[in-house]
RNA sequence: GGCAGGAUAGCUCAGCUGGUUAGAGCGGCGGCUUCAUAAGCCGUAGGUCGCCGGUUCAAGUCCGGCUCCUGCUACCA
């Protein structure tokens, strides 16, 4: 039976480069896909730039651009990237779509209808100069709960609580550095707690989610009444005004999974489809691929929004882990934050699709590179044992072409054709990893065939010419069989095969018919090994390398630490001559056992009595490697009475998302002398 | 802090509803081979299955407790 799959990626946001750990996703549902199509299923594959919110305008603003010419540049480098490592989507959009807006008007509605919006007057902060409500991430100030200053008016990076912008103490306008006012403000919530039980029902019984993530919703939201979902943000905001809310914008996070409809709708128009036959049709399956950070938007706002909208719910939430590099996360300073395009310029697409696969299960679990076995993995089991098969039989027989008849091989293809089942059943799964184990103990088995036929023997007799292509012929059939069922991981491979046997790889059900009759051609390489010198050089950190040339377009990939953290406002010589900013020397460190991040440091600044410091450097700093270690302090900063101790005075450091880098002055500089 | 997941050979992982000497790939070691992109084949060594206790004729597999790792966390419980 033809089955129908409507299959979609987690739309990547249109303020950075794609890198290694979005592409676990993008080639683990490509897989999938591929493998949908070799077995004559009708795929739809779709995705999209996600291209809203505060991020992105702040980021444009800082370039001197509009959004709309920031993601257009972001989107054709996401679309070169995806292109290169083989990803086949049937369509890519964009969530700053006409149909897009259409769509979210339309759920919108219905939500309305259901009375599931409420308006709730909350006092917001508003810009007196620019005369423009705030959005929490353009509001700057104290973090009300640790004092840390510049923070944005939703979370501290330093003690990582969140609150809300309005808490913030010495709050300024990112805009203006003006102070902000109180106003009131009506926001839009979305309620979700009416749809308790079709939530319930859904996330626990319908089969479409993954145990773990049932029971984690089980118990961390449904459990409870849901909170009202804030979807509104005042302007000034990248994204679609609200219609019936003017001033108003949807929240990013409520267009941005309406996106996979849109992008459908888009494919529909420019395919002849409609999306009747696809997104509303019960016969037709939908699957959502995405990492586990956002499970929580698909698996309860958005099925909430689909049933509330009337369309269809997924079949299949597939969830994966994170990619981490050396069993560490990914970063920059490190040189393990390796872009899509960083990684072109050392290696080969086709590489990491099977690195990946042989690595990928069903579970949620994060995903290890490890470079050593990234290449063993791609020399040892693709070149020395796949691609080997033919180039140690093909030349044998390009003149001759495939015996006739299928030789007698003692079972073997038969039994490659009844492995294909089990073999069905893993990449259905997304048990990729199972998938590559089984095609590499076929791979075994065909390869002590060649070792006990010792086709180089028989070719010195020619009497026993017949034999040798009949040797080779069970080779070659056995060798494509393999390539067809790793066509989802390789299509490049694949593509290659089918040029040897002038007959397409592109059908599952060629595995089971061998064959026979057919011209070889002229045997060229199908795939090259990995020179470990070549992974070795794109981990080496970004700062080591030679500076680009000045020629290269570099705008998208600039370095995102000013969109993440915007410029304060201006001050004065005065004002920053009010800041005492010493040199100290750290003289005791330890770490404070109850708190996630905070070190308690000791510092002296030459003379005087000994400060007592508390730092949230915990996850980047061994105490012990810090004692006499020179840093700068805040030397005048107010003491602050913390849950452990007073802290007098402040360490800095530079970092956002958990990283964290002190600074260190050049050597000669004593403790105690001040900055200026 | 809470929750979720994990902890099995040097590395990456299988081990379903408890049942004979715990498996695979890679890596290591020893041979063989030379058709092939120094590829391939054969053989071999490696594990008190995180720790403690319990249930059972029998536990890596079930139950309780603990330790460590990872992740998530809608002020959080």
């Amino acid at each position: 039976m033809t089955r129908q799959l409507l299959v979609t990626s987690a739309l990547p946001y249109a303020n950075g480069p794609i890198h290694l750990g979005h592409l676990v996703e993008y080639i683990q549902t490509d897989i999938f896909v591929r493998y949908q199509r070799l077995r004559g299923h009708r795929v739809a594959y779709v995705c999209a730039d996600d291209t809203h919110g505060t991020a992105i305008m702040i980021r444009a603003q800082k370039e001197g651009r509009s959004p709309e010419d920031l993601i257009a540049d972001v989107a054709s480098q996401h679309r070169r990237d995806f292109a290169a490592f083989g990803v086949s989507f049937d369509h890519y959009g964009s969530t700053n779509s006409a149909s897009n807006l259409a769509v979210c008007t339309g759920i919108w509605k219905n939500l309305r209808a259901r009375n599931l919006i409420v308006e709730r007057k909350v006092d917001r902060l508003f810009d007196p100069v620019q005369k423009t409500f705030l959005a929490d991430r353009f509001v700057v100030g104290d973090c009300p709960r640790c004092g840390t200053k510049d923070q944005y008016g939703d979370s501290c990076e330093s003690c990582g609580s969140t609150y809300a912008a309005t808490e913030l103490k010495n709050p300024r306008s990112v805009h203006s550095g003006a102070s902000p006012e109180l106003r009131p403000s009506s926001q839009l919530f979305v309620r979700l707690e009416p749809l308790q039980p079709f939530l319930e029902e859904w996330t626990q019984r319908s089969g479409a989610l993954q145990p773990e993530v049932a029971n984690y919703l089980a118990g961390h939201f449904l459990d409870k009444p849901l909170q009202d979902w804030d979807v509104s943000r005042p302007a000034p905001y990248f994204g679609f005004e609200i219609p019936d809310a003017k001033g108003n914008f949807w929240y990013v996070w409520f267009d941005a999974p309406v996106g996979y409809i849109a992008s459908t709708t888009d494919w529909c128009e420019k395919s002849g489809g409609s999306l009747d036959a696809w997104w509303k049709n019960p016969d037709c399956e939908i699957v959502h691929f995405l990492g586990k950070d956002i499970t929580y938007f698909h698996t309860l706002f958005w099925p909430a929004l689909l049933h509330v909208g009337g369309y269809q719910l997924p079949r299949r939430v597939q969830i994966h882990g994170f990619l981490r590099v050396n069993g560490e996360k990914m970063s920059k300073s490190k040189g393990t934050f390796v872009t899509a395009a960083r990684y072109l310029e050392h290696l080969d697409p086709e590489w990491l699709r099977y690195y990946y696969a042989s690595k990928l299960s069903d579970k949620i679990d994060d995903l290890d590179f490890q470079a050593d076995e990234f290449v063993g993995k791609v020399n040892s089991d693709l070149v020395g044992r796949v691609v080997n098969l033919a180039s140690r039989s093909a030349r044998f027989v390009e003149s001759t072409g495939l015996a006739t008849h299928y030789p007698d091989d003692g079972g073997l293809f038969a039994r490659g054709a009844t492995a294909g089942e089990a073999i069905a059943a893993a990449y259905e799964a997304c048990d990729f990893r199972e998938a590559m184990r089984l095609v590499m103990t076929l791979a075994d088995a065909a390869n002590e065939y060649v070792e006990r036929t010792a086709p180089w023997t028989i070719r010195k007799d020619p009497a026993r010419a017949d034999e040798l292509r009949n040797v080779c012929t069970v080779v070659l059939n056995l060798f494509r069989q393999i390539v067809v069922y790793l066509q989802p991981v390789l299509p490049r491979l694949a593509e290659r095969a089918s040029g040897l046997f002038a007959s397409p790889c592109d059908r599952w059900n060629s595995t089971t018919e061998p064959l026979i009759g057919c011209s070889i051609a002229k045997f060229e390489h199908m795939a090259t090994r990995v020179e470990p010198e070549r992974v070795k050089a794109m981990f080496v950190p970004e700062a080591a390398v030679p500076a680009p040339s000045a020629s290269a377009p570099t705008p998208a990939d600039a370095n995102d630490a000013l969109g993440k953290e915007p410029l304060a406002a201006q001050v004065s010589i005065e004002d920053f001559q009010k800041v005492d900013l010493r040199v100290a020397k750290i003289v005791a460190a330890e770490a404070v056992p109850e708190a996630k991040k905070l070190l308690r440091l000791t510092l002296s600044l030459g003379s005087g009595p000994t400060r007592n410091v508390f730092a949230g450097i915990k996850g980047a700093y061994e105490p012990e490697r810090l004692v006499g270690r020179l840093v700068v302090m805040v030397a005048n900063l107010a003491p602050r009475t913390m849950k452990f101790g007073v802290s007098e005075g402040m360490v800095v450091a530079a970092g956002t998302d958990g990283e964290v880098y002190l600074l260190s002055p050049d050597t000669g500089a004593k403790a105690g002398q001040r900055l200026h």
